[in-house]
DNA sequence: TTATTATTGTTCTAGTTAGAACAAATATGC
DNA sequence: GCATATTTGTTCTAACTAGAACAATAATAA
């Protein structure tokens, strides 16, 4: 197979997910988070907290990163580190009530300014996008499993 | 419009991309490039250079970002920067003799290592796939341009 | 039990990242 | 022509990033 086939599908892979960040981002930073800080937010919100190990998996931040991201938002007060009680190596990381308001207040915020990028799709089409990146997902990590 | 219609898209936009990175920054990373490095060296390989500027806009690497990754390049001797004839302002970046034998064996290489995850999509779903993408950036990209 | 192995989270390193401030050079408006 | 504005690339800062080494804990196997 020639790259001509699949290197534009590679380049619009990298600059929609670059454009989706930059509009995404734009607006997270403006509520004095950073991308990584929200999305950690994000995920614990509506949630009794988790282990960083399962934090780590449904943000897609690797576990190095993640110790410094929380750090940040425990100084910030947002975040809080509990010892579980059942193993001693795993924490559960909850929001403080503080992070709660917090959440309460631009995780709405957050999906209007998204929902603008999305408002001339069909529920059809954005279901078909999804269903097509879910395949090409499935294509790198059966590759990346199966390599040499 | 209810997130509910458009947040799994923007999870499967995020994962898939990740997925993508993952899987061909393992290889880049084998052959003692970071993905930045190696984006530089493919975009400037049968070229006969370009400007910083042309650079940033065709990895998608911003300029405070691009100056580090250049100079780590010309560290290695892969690349280097000559003073624009015509503006004053501007530079060259340009393969060295190095970087372009380094190009010549680790582009089809790395080709080949992409191909195989694509192996299983006929053209015609490729190309469908990266319509569909060039329309959703094109959403994002308008979307931040018309933001108050 | 006891030894080995696996898992969890932190630390360390080198590098990337965006954004803002900046200096130099060019372009524009009058 | 001259003042002003824009463009270009560097520098600086704060943060994120992956990967590897590490210590503590837990799970498995003998």
């Amino acid at each position: 197979m020639s790259p001509s086939i699949f290197l534009p599908l590679m380049r619009e892979l990298s600059s929609t997910y670059q454009a989706f960040e930059v509009y995404s981002s734009a607006h997270v930073r403006s509520l004095a988070l950073t991308p990584a800080q929200f999305d950690i937010v994000a995920t614990l919100g509506n949630t009794a907290g988790m282990s960083p190990k399962e934090l780590g998996e449904k943000t897609l931040i690797t576990k190095g990163t993640l110790t410094g991201v929380v750090d940040r938002l425990a100084d910030k007060k947002l975040v809080r580190r509990a010892a579980s009680p059942s193993d001693g190596r795993c924490q559960i990381i909850q929001l403080t009530s503080q992070g709660e308001k917090l959440f309460a207040r631009i995780f709405p915020a957050h999906m209007t300014h998204m929902e603008r990028a999305f408002a001339k799709f069909s529920p059809k089409e954005l279901a078909g996008m999804t269903a097509n990146l879910r395949r090409l997902k499935e294509a790198f990590t059966e590759a990346h499993r199966s390599r040499n």
